[in-house]
DNA sequence: CTGAAAGCGCTAACAT
DNA sequence: ATGTTAGCGCTTTCAG
């Protein structure tokens, strides 16, 4: 591999000229960049990470805390990171792939500087990281809402407002009871934070507007049928749903959908199935946009912007690093819109 | 952050001799190693990643090019990253994410000693990055089997074996007409390497037995109905069938245990509705066995043991750094059982 | 069994 | 506008 001073003796220049040509920290007269920019193409120069790394104090490298637990919305967890690596780039970062769930890797990899900072997902309410975190000795932003998160900077989904914006539709719908369907038991059980504030607004939101609302985790299976199912069963009053489960949404939908049809037959012979009639359940799936298109009988849905929240905790990161600061809380508004639209 | 200097002077030693307190590569005294390993522990010393690299021209890390794409099974994806991940971390490897799907990313990472080695999954069998790749100045491990893979060492499920697996088992069952059901339109258009195996073994399989086969791209969602479907239309005496296709699956699968039953109803009422009939269509899953175990209807399953990919992977590319050799090429062999195993 | 010292390839003062 | 040079923190000869 060629070095800084191969491409200095190459161009006839010392290495800092070099060094300031590509850091561009120093004005250069045009002749002597062009002189070295031909050197550094020709000999296929790149600076070595670590040497720079070592001279500059600086990795531009982010540690990237993904979950692969079980329970997760797989697709979700990876347009964020999707959004992640791409903002990441384009600022001229690269990604480290941290796994471990305790705050031991990510410790690791700031103490030996492998990274600048770090984005840390899969955030539970009451977060056992959050005290090392906000120790860290790098800028970290965390991809959830914890309750207690200090200082740290923290970007998300507005899951509380969806569960409102849910709950508050159903009621205008005349729904008196509502349900919502959520993450699988191990996901709430372990307090995640969007499972949680999600609950929140759902349930605050159906208060204040007085209709009874109830909260069932399903795993994301078909099992989520005998789940919902019970629900009914157990009181068929329910009839306003809001689904958070991208696995088990499909399931949810077509049973509600069967059920519709059972009934309507029933009630209603004769008449036009497809049309909402009083009474009528109503299905609202909160979602990536794209996945719930793929399935019939959502009524509306609530985007959750995956690639979008990625992208933005690794911009509010990059403002943390380039010095700025930045409101401590960022959060992505909800949109409530029928399903229908493409 | 300490350095290597500052545990020297704590334990009173040289910091050659702390360098060769932690690499192990000369014999220290007892005595000195304690004094050593406590000052570390004290101080929380942590090498600087940078400055080891550059000192030992080696990153203990590795680049993984893993697909974002749009089509590809999302956990199984997730799946071999996590044993990558899993397997690396055990032989004190990091993992660098790369998502370029051309050979630029990879080029860059290698070539600014980011990286010791790569890992690229998602291989076209033709593949573009194949020619960049060999000439890589670091060794490489392709998951994925592309037709001139050149003296790349490949690492992948055997889908060929799988496919033939799958239309022996349809043949000897007594199906003349069978069906793989398979990954989405844009997978195979760009000719992904599994994809195109998986269809060869089956259809190559099918000849050799005398029976008849035909594949059909499926979307990854409720559209996957429609096309099957059509494909019963086209020729109801299909009725053996290999479903590749992790988001269609559930649909496919309650698609053809409806019309099972309706024929069913049809023919022979009052029989026991559980029961084999002969002539009833046979259904057979490729994919991640938890995924099928949630899946009613399934007759029969092929595991893709996703994790492991992603571990053979990472072990074989750590025998690779190790200066061994190896086998070129290494297929893990499917097998077939009933998807009521637990 | 241990130290001293020469780099590894770069950045950023400190010179002109 | 450019060159010189002192580190950055480590590994690894070379010397005892």
């Amino acid at each position: 591999m060629a070095t800084i001073a191969d491409v200095a003796s190459a161009a006839g220049v010392s290495i800092s000229t070099v060094s300031y040509v590509m850091s561009g920290k120093r004005t250069i007269s045009q002749e002597t960049r062009e002189r070295v920019e031909q050197a550094i193409a020709e000999l296929g120069y790149r600076p070595h990470a670590g040497a720079r790394s070592l001279a500059s104090r600086s990795t531009n490298v982010i540690g990237l805390q993904a979950p692969l637990r079980s329970g997760v919305d797989v697709h979700v967890i990876m347009q964020i990171v999707g959004g992640v690596v791409r903002e990441a780039r384009a600022r001229q970062y690269d990604v480290l792939l941290l796994t471990s769930d305790d705050a031991k890797g990510l410790d690791r990899a700031v103490g030996s500087s492998m990274v600048d900072a770090l984005l840390v997902m899969d955030i539970e309410s009451d977060d056992p990281r959050i005290a090392a975190l906000s120790a860290m000795d790098a800028p970290v932003v965390l991809i959830g809402l914890p309750s207690g998160a200090g200082d740290l900077t923290c970007v998300d989904f507005d899951f509380e407002a969806a569960g409102r914006l849910a709950a508050e539709r159903l009621a205008a719908d005349g729904h008196r009871r509502i349900a919502l369907i959520g993450s699988p038991p191990e996901v709430l059980a372990r307090h995640t934070s969007y499972a949680e504030r999600l609950v929140r607004g759902f349930t605050a939101a159906a208060e204040v507007c007085g209709v009874t609302a109830s909260v069932h985790p399903v795993p994301g299976s078909i099992e989520a049928v005998d789940v919902v199912r019970q629900v009914l069963e157990d009181d068929p009053s329910i009839t306003g749903f809001l689904v958070h489960n991208e696995a088990a949404l499909p399931y949810v939908a077509a049973l509600l959908t069967a059920l519709d049809a059972a009934q309507g037959d029933a009630a209603q012979e004769g008449d036009a199935p497809q049309s909402r009639q009083q009474g009528d359940r109503e299905l609202i799936a909160l979602a990536p946009a794209e996945l719930v298109q793929t399935v019939p009988g959502v009524d509306a849905l609530i985007d959750i912007p995956a690639e979008r929240i990625g992208e933005t905790g690794m911009r509010v990161l990059y403002e943390l690093l380039s010095g700025g600061d930045g409101p401590r809380v960022r959060l992505l508004a909800p949109a409530l819109r029928p399903a229908s639209d493409a």
